[in-house]
DNA sequence: TAGGCCATCTGGTCCT
DNA sequence: AGGACCAGATGGCCTA
């Protein structure tokens, strides 16, 4: 039973220890703060590393006990065995502490692995990140429904692809999703008015199947599409080119370019398209603003329907993919014209 | 305040 | 032996 915590002599011995096995890569925030490092031996009242350090004390206090019976050589074996107890004990804790950094890292590569992949699942927001399990759930389902798009060589209606996309994410995050989505329906919209709508790079043109696709599967309990809503073609390509920083290869494909009509107003309650908001997006939205979806307050019920604000107040911005200046430059020459 | 999410520590296991 | 990986534990932070 340890009740002697890491006292300051212990971590002044142990940043001592630090200095004495320089690390390769010193990170800073890698570094343990002494205090942190006290509270969280604090915290381990109850663990296994407790009663490590307690055995050691122990033996060391067994040590002592043996130099003070003997005297001569004996008393050197115990000063002996003592001395390399607190050097294994030393070493043990050095490399406790070179694991901990390790994992650290690991786990911050983890961590920017895993942004990497929010920046190319079809929703990237800065400031309302998805949680990594939402993340890992949502790029599933995009590849998914990608593959399925090669599978069966067909785009899905918007609802489906919609579905397949939010299938098994929360309630929060298919909001967000649909909130995304929204906003590539109004671009959508707005390229009905002018050429941009064509251009093989906009940015805003994320997704958007143009047909209805009865050989995708839509999951039970879940509506279809009016197929009388028929949508522009989506750039499959945005993910490829925001993250190869070059045009997509398949950008070029006649198969994504179809036909521009107007896009469905409500989704089944999954989320609703404010048509009249749409075609005044280019007086009442900056291109080079985040974009932003107001999240419904309360839990969304199955009637519970995403709706986007008339005035562009919003709580997190959410960035399309390959927003820049270059989108910016595109929109408002657009709307120039 | 409860619950979700996250970072960190930790010990165990496996591999080189 | 040492590093990578994993899962459990724990506490902090945030939000409904």
């Amino acid at each position: 039973m340890l009740t002697l915590p890491f006292d300051e002599s212990v971590v002044m011995s142990e940043s001592q220890m630090c200095r004495k096995f320089s690390r390769e890569s010193e990170d800073p925030k890698q570094i343990k703060k002494p205090e942190s490092f006290g509270k969280q031996i604090t915290h381990q009242g109850k663990s296994i590393k407790r009663l490590t350090v307690e055995d050691t004390e122990k033996e060391e206090v067994e040590d002592d006990r043996e130099e003070e019976d003997e005297n001569g050589l004996p008393r050197r074996r115990g000063l002996r065995k003592k001395k390399m107890t607190k050097i294994r004990m030393d070493r043990v804790k050095f490399r406790r502490q070179e694991a901990n950094a390790r994992e650290r890292n690991r786990m911050h590569g983890l961590n920017d692995a895993l942004d990497s992949l929010r920046k190319v699942v079809p929703c990237y927001s800065k400031t309302q990140k998805l949680s990594k399990i939402e993340t890992l759930r949502l790029a599933k389902n995009y590849i998914w429904a990608l593959s399925e798009i090669l599978r069966i060589g067909k785009r899905p209606d918007l609802l489906t692809f919609v579905q397949n996309l939010c299938k098994g994410l929360s309630q929060p995050t298919t909001n967000l999703v649909a909130g995304c989505l929204q906003l590539n329906a109004r671009s959508f919209l707005m390229g009905q008015t002018g050429e941009t709508a064509h251009h093989a790079r906009s940015p805003y043109t994320t997704f958007y199947p143009p047909y209805h696709s009865p050989e995708l599967s839509t999951p039970p309990g879940h509506g279809t599409l009016d197929n009388s809503k028929s949508m522009k073609p989506y750039n499959y390509c945005s993910a490829y080119e925001s993250f190869y920083e070059s045009p997509s290869p398949e950008c070029a494909s006649p198969q994504f370019e179809g036909p521009l009509s107007p896009p469905p107003i409500n989704y089944n309650g999954i989320f609703s398209l404010k048509q009249e908001e749409a075609l005044d997006y280019g007086k009442n939205y900056n291109y080079g603003m985040h974009y932003c979806a107001v999240p419904p307050r309360g839990p969304l019920g199955q009637s519970s329907v995403f709706r986007l604000p008339t005035e562009s107040h919003f709580p997190y911005d959410l960035h399309l993919r390959s927003q820049s200046l270059t989108m910016q430059d595109e929109l408002n020459a657009v709307f120039h014209n």
